[in-house]
DNA sequence: TTGATATTTTCATATTTATCGAATTATTGG
DNA sequence: CCAATAATTCGATAAATATGAAAATATCAA
C-alpha cells in the first residue's frame, strides 16, 4: 500500500461522522447499508452524508452498488486490512504494537501459520 | 481509547510530513530524535516541523523531552498500540483485517512471546 | 553577560475541509 | 409519461489546517 493511499485512508477515518459510518458498515457486513439508512442513523443531512461517503469511497475503504433506488455502501475489508498492514509494518516497531492487542484476541491460529 | 482521541490520532497521521516523521520516530526507538534532525531529514522548515510535532504530541502519539538545547521526540508505542486495538475491535470485523496481514509477515517471534 | 544554537510561537496567507439548502439525476410503480 | 422516492451535485459559507518568514524563548559555553 502506497503512503499516498494510506494518508487518504487515515484522513477519511479521521472524522466523527465518517468513522461512525465506517463502523456501522463494518458491523453490517458484506450486505452493507443504504446511504439513506446511514444518514438517518447518524442524524446527518443527505447531502452531508453523501459528501462523507464519497471521501471514504475515494480512499478505497468502502464500495458502492446501486440496488433499485438505493445506493448500498459496504466496507472493503481488504482495504482496511491493507491499511492495518501498513501501520503494523511502518508505525509499529516490528509489530510490537499489534502483539499486545492481538495476544488478547483469539488469533492463535493466524500466528501458528505465520511461517507461510 | 475514546473515539475523540482516535480521531485526533488518525488525523495526526493523515499528513505526509507527520506520517513520515512518525515513521522515523518509530524506527529511532525510545532514544527518539531531535526536532532539528527531523526537520532536516524531511526538508521541512523548523517552524513547520514544530507545528506538525505539536499535532502528533496533542494526539498523544509522541512524547517530548528536553535534552540540553534540543527537544527530543519519541514515538509512544503504547498510544499506537491503543489505536491499533481500537481499529481492530471497531473497524475490522472481529480482527479479520489483521489476521490476513499478520499471517503474511515474519511475526513468528512476536507471536511466540505474545503470552508475556 | 554575550553570542551562538535549537526550538517554538506569532502572524499573515493560502489551501483544504465541512456543512447544508436547493437543484439535478436516476429509478420505480401506477 | 407522471409523481414519488433515493442520492448526488452545485454553490455559498464557515471553519479548520498548512505554510514559512520573523520574532521570541530557552540553553549552554566562554
Amino acid at each position: 500500500m502506497e503512503s499516498d493511499l494510506v494518508i487518504r485512508a487515515l484522513g477519511a477515518l479521521a472524522q466523527e461522522h465518517r468513522l461512525a459510518a465506517f463502523r456501522l458498515l463494518v458491523q453490517a457486513g458484506p450486505g452493507g447499508l443504504a446511504a439513506g439508512a446511514l444518514a438517518e442513523a447518524l442524524a446527518v443531512p443527505p447531502s452531508s452524508m453523501s459528501f462523507h461517503l464519497a471521501q471514504l469511497t475515494n480512499a478505497g475503504l468502502i464500495t458502492q452498488r446501486r440496488q433499485s433506488r438505493s445506493i448500498i455502501y459496504a466496507a472493503d475489508y481488504t482495504a482496511m486490512g491493507d491499511l492495518m498492514g501498513y501501520l503494523t509494518e511502518n508505525c509499529c516497531n516490528g509489530a510490537a504494537c499489534v502483539a499486545d492487542t492481538v495476544s488478547t484476541l483469539p488469533l492463535a491460529s493466524s500466528c501458528a501459520q505465520a511461517d507461510v
